[in-house]
DNA sequence: CAGTATCCGGTCCGATACTG
DNA sequence: CAGTATCGGACCGGATACTG
């Protein structure tokens, strides 16, 4: 009969799945990174770099995109010379902030944190 | 798709980190429909299995091992035959719930979601 | 029931070099 | 400045087989 008290489970309403989708977007390296350094105002593509010194140009350029194409930032070019971009976290992307910021506070006292 | 974190890696200077350690944890393909089986009452493992039927038992073991290690969720073993073993959520794992169902609501709403 | 052991293919990421 | 191209090694996760 402790079987019948667990076989009422379904822990919430809803579904699952969002739940792997944007969390799979949130990973890869260098990701809640990258949206906590635009948290304050839009950075530049070097800018970045600067922020995060050990991410190679490469695996900024494919989260940028793919943060761009989720609706997570926006991507800004400003016709100058030499080029200049510059990246900013949508209203979508700022909603994921206070999430993050729950997550890191848990994150500090992880026993192996 | 799958949820990657190296955590080998990008000591980054910065002191982001709790933020790149916890989102490393929730990382990993499975972990948050692991965390989400277990928020309303405590599982056992074939029931977990039930629960996702697509996780293979290797991963779903090593999720339950770094969860457990990380202090997300308690692992007991109840002393029948044949033995059963129930997971449930810590305190501190039941604090990542709202973070976790606000990511969700964000992921409902990802353009390429 | 609740795992372990092993193999293996696919992916991710860093390093390096190059470009409009 | 803001990327792209390519390579190679690390790692992850699925499938399968086996165990106390």
């Amino acid at each position: 009969m402790s079987l019948k008290l667990r076989k009422n489970r379904s822990p919430a309403p809803g579904n699952i799945c969002p739940l792997s989708k944007c969390l799979a977007l949130l990973s890869g390296a260098w990701t809640p990174e990258i949206i906590w350094n635009l948290s304050a105002a839009p950075r530049r593509f070097t800018e970045l770099r600067v922020d995060m010194p050990a991410i190679s140009a490469k695996v900024l350029t494919t989260r940028l995109r793919h943060l761009e194409a989720s609706g997570i930032l926006a991507r800004h070019v400003m016709p100058t010379s030499p080029p200049s971009v510059e990246y900013s976290l949508t209203a979508l992307g700022a909603e994921l902030l206070p999430a993050i910021a729950t997550i890191a506070k848990v994150g500090d006292q992880l026993k192996f944190g």
